[in-house]
DNA sequence: AGTATTCGATACTCTTCGGTATCCGAGAGA
DNA sequence: TCTCTCGGATACCGAAGAGTATCGAATACT
């Protein structure tokens, strides 16, 4: 990377800086960490560029350097920082381990990011953006595809799983993937408020439940509705 | 409620205007009407108080006259109106019904809310109130006791109906009511910000499904975990 | 009736914030 | 090496908002 052509290597120390492209987008990499611990914390309308400017041990200037605006700001951050994490679930799927068992670990493993600090502002940074996203519809549709993808990724995953477990999904796997997407969603919520509201191994425990009752009607004996 | 002993009846009109109070407190009213309403759509940091007193038809004197800060405004909102309004489930449940259609249509009547506009506000202020105590800790506690009275009614009202249909529920009431209060709250959340990513009667359609296979397993053989 | 209260309107203050204009210094190009 | 460019700092502007002071009118008290 380093572009030094002539003879300079005398000089110990400042052979090549970093180069102008990179100073940039290294500040504006901090600027986008700042921004999502603040908004986190302190919401959107509640956090001013100042502060995010001050966390990321730069000013305002470096923003207006980096972003149109304070709206741009967020919207890039919705872009590139919210609704990847998710993804590390699948990880852990698609090992030896029982239907049930690998239910429970991904239950596990989801609720327990609620205790990492960080983990716990990107959640809220992330239910900051869903109730952005209830009040300016206008955005929805760039940010749905991702929801979407994510969505059928798990759907996949499960029917995957309840193939080669040899039984069928109780319902449609979209459906059954917006329900425990969902069920997530609303359990982080709640432990977020208070902790001791929900106990970590809940969602693990029900997902077990929900797949192990599942099992039992192996050829699907969905009673009734499936028009 | 008119105190008017006197013989006052000649007189058609103003024989005695509403009381000092019963203005103060109609205002006070009109204004967590209106605070409801800007808050929801706004957001508490993005509202102003000029906002809500506008929304009201009143001006700011009203507003300090009868709360002595935003931040008053705000909790005593919480405490006025939030989490009220999901009793009226309630009603539904203990009719002639088999549980599985109890649950369906306690779930189509909780999703069905989201389509009526002031509901629908009224889901966005609680996710605003949701997030204004994940960040402020110290206001949770006595949000909570309506949380666990709310969790502990359904709880309750859960069992009563499966002992009287003749099974067990398949996890501690407790556990199963805190379940799927999260995911009624996780499904509304993404329907209000696309309704069409979730179908209004998936709700109901997960929870009679659930309480179909809990009905399977008569005597309650949960697997293991009784602990 | 006459006086004291108080609710809510009006007018104002002080701070904060989004955004802009300008400036400085370091890296790029010659 | 000299200049040009541009990222980021500093200084500033106008608007908006939380909170305060005060006022007027209607109600309650005596």
């Amino acid at each position: 990377m380093s572009t030094a052509p002539t003879t300079m290597q005398s000089m110990p120390r400042r052979t090549t800086g970093p180069s102008r492209n990179e100073k940039k987008a290294l500040t504006r990499e901090r600027l986008l960490d700042a921004a999502a611990k603040v908004f986190a914390q302190k919401g959107f309308n509640g956090a001013s560029l100042d502060d995010v400017a001050d966390e990321a041990g730069l000013t305002k200037g470096a923003v207006y350097s980096n972003f149109d605006s304070k709206e741009d700001l967020v919207t890039t951050l919705i872009e590139e920082r919210v609704d990847r994490p998710e993804l590390g679930i699948a990880d852990i799927v698609g090992g030896d381990e029982s239907t049930e068992k690998q239910a429970a670990s991904a239950g596990d493993l989801y609720m327990a990011r609620s205790d990492d600090k960080r983990e716990r502002e990107s959640y809220l940074l992330g239910y900051e953006f869903s109730l952005h996203l209830a009040r300016n519809p206008d955005l929805v549709p760039r940010f749905n595809q991702r929801y979407r993808n994510l969505r059928a990724a798990t759907a996949d995953l499960m029917e995957a799983n309840a193939t080669e477990a040899g039984f069928r999904l109780p319902m449609p796997k979209e459906e059954l993937a917006t329900i425990l997407m969902a069920l997530g969603t609303g359990l982080m919520l709640d432990r977020l408020i208070d902790p001791d509201s929900v106990s970590p191994d809940l969602f693990g425990k029900f997902l077990a439940l929900l797949f192990a009752s599942a099992q039992d009607q192996p050829t699907g004996k969905e009673s009734k509705t499936k028009h």
